[in-house]
RNA sequence: GGGCGCGUAGCUCAGCGGUAGAGCAUCGCCUUCACACGGCGGGGGUCACAGGUUCAAUCCCUGUCGCGCCCA
């Protein structure tokens, strides 16, 4: 074995990753007696691939997982995609397009055919890039919303819920989406800010010719659907209206002026026009007055005239049924251009107002939403809600941060009926079938419809059954029980469900864990997982959100490609701290790439110096201070990284390990070991630094392995700590009893500020290092002394000492000096340095100190201090103020000498 | 309008009652036999602002300003 000079991140991953697999350490064991760790995958739309937000989600994930698997759990990754409903069925109807054909034409078979076709050619693309990550799923175990198992866990679900009254259909308003034709949920609208206009219309009043009601209106076509003209109650010079009519412009209908608070005073006029069949406003106003509820768009939002036909009337100057009849199957925003010239012409347009409002778009489709009255399935969200809100107030799921309760309680506690019918043909289809006569048979399969029907009917009778399939998140929200079987009772239900941790954004409470939270608790009696860790959103340098439209965003893979996987999933831990965004850019895995590179050269060092490791290594058994030292680091190390994991601190966690491995193994450790593994050390001396070399590598590569997996596994193979692909499956470190480990820390501490306090005289007296010079040091202990007698070698190499000894006479001539603890350290370097120089850095440094003083004489100086501050506080301010004024005294008379 | 979060070194962020830290960047020295994806050393901050609590505030409280997100 040698290592090669540079870690090649391309040729060891695949290798590695096939090699976990083969030996199973991904794989969890139901029949285990391990206490289990479960973590279910947030499952990826299987249109997706993989882009950053994923990165981090699963980096976190196989952080974790990989975490407890070495901590001895029983650990089940659960692998598996989402079918996405809508972004499925739109990517495969876009591929249809460019072969010129039409879902429709093919009909619904024909297309749920070719989109089962795309998925089997297409649909693996996001798990084999989650292969690239690293990640440690259970792939066996892999699961897709749309397998027989899944579809058999959603009918089970529906029907039950149907019949408990909590899945039920419903003639309302929902939000229509009228470029994919489908009702979609809340969820899926978004507001978006839209510069627009505020139309003032004239509407008539009967019987009092002249006389008008103006409405303000930012949507002039709905008006053919009008059915009221609402005042609030209290309005100055409406309110007497209300009890009149008004008449209709261009439909001629009488339509009622009405008080309704919902009419604001203060906005536009303070009359509004009432659509129940078009605004969700409007509806309600519309239940409260018993006010028909005519539709005049369609499907695909076109005026439709065959719910007003009956009431349109010609009225002279005011309404014309001709002009209307001409609207028929003209787009939305085409007849509010042809309405208001009409009414501009009718002298009925009072007037335009810039206007900006929200206006509400469907989130994939892109397109204003249209309110429309149709009747759907819908899940009472509100009981089912009740049960997640306690499990949360209750503790028995956690959020981390904590912060995003309020968020999940706010949503949960106002939630609205959940629209769960899709007119889509990709997904769920609804477990409901109809008889002639429209009733409603809810079962899991035709044969138990049938059944019913027979009930009802006394006879059989020809069902059809509901078009319309469920909403994507319907199945989701089954994803932490589904997986493992149910309904059936699975060993894998009993042993996993419910599962530990859940990890996922922000943006996703609403629309999934919320979802599972609810049907969790109603369909199994228990929470899905215990934990919810919210992490941010990945933005690129400059803050922005990634996307593809911006073309801002950075491809994953090519920096796996250019940097490997480790440095993309060490930068991801190190930048990810609790509740905030994670800017990332190529640069910064381009640095974390740098701790990759360093931890591989310094195995490098290990290999070169023979460091092997020794099964029988006992680390009590250490004698060497540099030994005993490296063990107490290696100690705090473990208890760092392993708090910040539990704590969720994946900042923390792999900052403990860049600063254990750079600054304590390397840059010391290493550095410290060179003079006792030379030719002519004791060979006593150097087999033990051998052994606790290599002991303290391994105890790294454990410690570091749920970040960074595959350099570790690799050098953990290559050293022979265990057979190939092991580390995956090895003991997470744990700290050990160090001999006079306090002793050893003091030693060290004293030897790296000797050393650093040489190194930094020189280099601000621009000593080069090609000339070493004797270090001086006068007030030495003994103690002191004796640590100088066995750290010489390292002093020499690491101070460029020349010799290290007492200084029994005066301070030589243009000497340097430097104050560390009662040692004045003086270096004679007549000719090499610049007195002017070295009396502006004494000064500096003896006013620094004086400064630190004068603060410190301040406070001891104030009695209340005395009195009321804790005593270790007060008697550290003396401790520090007794050691300032004594470097102070020795700097002083250094620069009296000089 | 309601809610939440954030304003700390040039940048990204940690710290959150006891006299300011890291990484990167920057400057100087060094191609020293693991590593120039490196080593050593240095410079750089009135911790957004204003009040208050406290012996003591970057940290707690109140307000102001600025930025971001969610909901209406």
């Amino acid at each position: 074995m040698t290592l090669d000079s540079r870690f090649a991140p391309a040729d060891v991953e695949p290798r590695l990753y096939e090699g976990w697999e083969k030996v199973g350490g991904f794989a969890c064991d139901p029949a285990s007696q391990a206490p289990p760790f479960t973590i279910m995958i947030p499952p990826p739309n299987v249109t997706g691939s993989l882009h950053m937000g994923h990165a981090l989600t699963f980096t976190i994930q196989d952080t974790l997982v990989r975490w407890r698997r070495m901590q001895g759990r029983d650990t089940l990754w659960q692998p598996g995609t989402d079918h996405a409903g809508i972004a499925t069925q739109m990517v495969v109807e876009r591929l249809l397009a460019a072969e010129g054909k039409d879902r429709r034409e093919m009909g619904r078979d024909a297309f749920l055919e070719r989109v089962w076709q795309w998925k089997a050619e297409s649909g693996g693309t996001i798990t084999t890039q989650l292969r690239r990550l690293g990640a440690s799923l259970d792939w066996p175990r892999e699961r897709f919303t749309m397998d027989d198992g899944l579809s058999a866990a959603v009918k089970e679900t529906f029907v039950k819920l149907h019949n408990e009254g909590l899945i039920y259909r419903d003639r309302r308003l929902v939000n229509w989406d009228p470029k994919l034709q489908t009702a979609i949920s809340d969820l899926e609208v978004e507001n978006r800010e839209v510069k627009g206009s505020l139309w003032y219309l004239r509407y008539p009043i009967e019987g009092e010719p002249g006389q008008f009601i103006v409405v303000a209106t930012t949507r002039p076509e709905t008006m053919l659907g009008d059915t009221a003209v609402a005042v609030h109650p209290d309005h100055p010079v409406y309110g007497a209206l209300i009890g009149k009519w008004a008449i209709l412009p261009l439909v001629g209908r009488s339509i009622p002026i009405v008080g309704d608070e919902y009419a604001d005073p203060e906005k536009g006029t303070g009359a509004v026009k009432i659509t129940p069949a078009h605004d969700f406003n409007d509806f309600e106003v519309g239940r409260r007055h018993n006010l028909p509820m005519p539709s005049v768009l369609d499907r695909q939002a076109m005026v439709t005239l065959a719910e007003i036909e009956d009431v349109m009337t010609s009225v002279p100057g005011v309404a014309d049924p001709a002009f209307v009849r001409m609207l028929e199957g003209q787009a939305r925003f085409a007849a509010r251009a042809a309405i208001v010239t009409e009414l501009e012409r009718l002298e009925l347009l009072e007037k335009i107002e810039p206007h900006t409002n929200q206006i509400p778009h469907g989130d994939r489709g892109g397109v204003p939403v249209e309110p429309r009255l149709t009747t759907q399935w819908y899940c009472n969200a509100g009981v089912l809600a009740k049960p997640a809100i306690e499990a949360v107030e209750t503790g028995k799921t956690v959020f981390y941060p904590k912060q995003w309760e309020n968020t999940f309680f706010a949503w949960m506690r106002d939630i609205q009926p959940w629209c769960i019918s899709r007119q889509l043909w990709w997904g769920h289809r609804i477990p409901a079938w109809y008889g002639p006569d429209g009733e409603v048979f809810v079962a899991k399969d035709a044969a138990g419809a049938a059944v019913q029907a027979l009930a009802r009917y006394g006879h059989e009778e020809i069902l059809t059954q509901d078009e319309d399939v469920l909403d994507t998140w319907f199945s989701s929200a089954l994803w932490p029980f589904s997986t493992l079987g149910w309904p059936e009772q699975t060993p894998e239900v009993a042993r996993y469900y419910p599962g530990d941790v859940l990890v996922t954004g922000f943006d996703i409470i609403f629309f999934w864990v919320a979802r599972m939270m609810m049907m969790g608790l109603h369909m199994m009696g228990e929470v899905p997982f215990r934990t919810i860790y919210i992490h941010g959103l990945v933005r690129d340098e400059k803050g922005q959100k990634m996307s593809k439209s911006k073309g801002n965003a950075i491809d994953p893979l090519e920096l796996i490609d250019t940097y490997g996987a480790d440095a993309l999933r060490f930068t991801i831990c190190a930048l990810t701290g609790p509740g905030r965004d994670v800017k990332l850019s190529a640069a910064r895995v381009q640095d974390y790439r740098g701790f990759v590179t360093k931890l591989w050269n310094a195995a490098r060092f290990c290999e070169m110096n023979g460091m092997q490791p020794e099964a029988a290594f006992d680390p009590a058994g250490v004698k060497l201070p540099l030994s005993r030292w490296l063990l107490t680091e290696t100690n705090t190390a473990i208890l760092e990284a392993t708090a910040a994991l539990e704590a969720y601190r994946f900042d923390e966690y792999a900052g403990a390990g860049y600063r254990f491995v750079w600054n304590n193994f390397c840059d010391w450790f290493l550095e410290l070991s060179k003079p006792l593994l030379a030719e002519g050390a004791d060979p006593a001396g150097a087999a033990e630094i051998r052994s606790v070399g290599a002991h303290v590598l391994g105890q790294i590569l454990r410690l570091l392995h749920p970040a960074i997996p595959f350099v570790t596994e690799e050098l953990w193979d290559r050293f022979g700590y265990g057979e190939a692909c092991s580390l995956i499956g090895t003991s997470w470190p744990e700290p050990v009893a160090v001999p006079d480990a306090q002793q050893a820390r003091d030693e060290l501490d004293w030897v790296v500020r000797l050393i650093g306090q040489v190194r930094s005289v020189r280099a601000e007296m621009n000593v080069p290092p090609s000339k070493p010079s004797p270090v001086l040091l006068q007030g030495a202990s003994d103690e002191a002394m004796g640590r100088v007698g066995r750290w010489m070698d390292a002093i020499r190499r690491l101070a460029r000492a020349s010799d290290v000894s007492v200084l029994t006479g005066d301070v030589p001539k243009g000497s340097a000096l430097a104050v560390l603890d009662e040692i004045t350290i003086v270096l004679p370097l007549e000719g090499l340095i610049d007195i002017a120089a070295e009396r502006a850095r004494l000064s500096k440094e003896r006013d620094k100190l004086i400064v630190d003083a004068k603060k410190t004489r301040q406070k001891l100086d104030n009695a209340d201090f005395v009195s009321r501050a804790k005593e270790e506080v007060v008697a550290e301010n003396r401790e520090r103020l007794a050691t300032a004024d004594s470097e102070i005294a020795r700097l002083q008379a250094a620069l009296d000498r000089l």
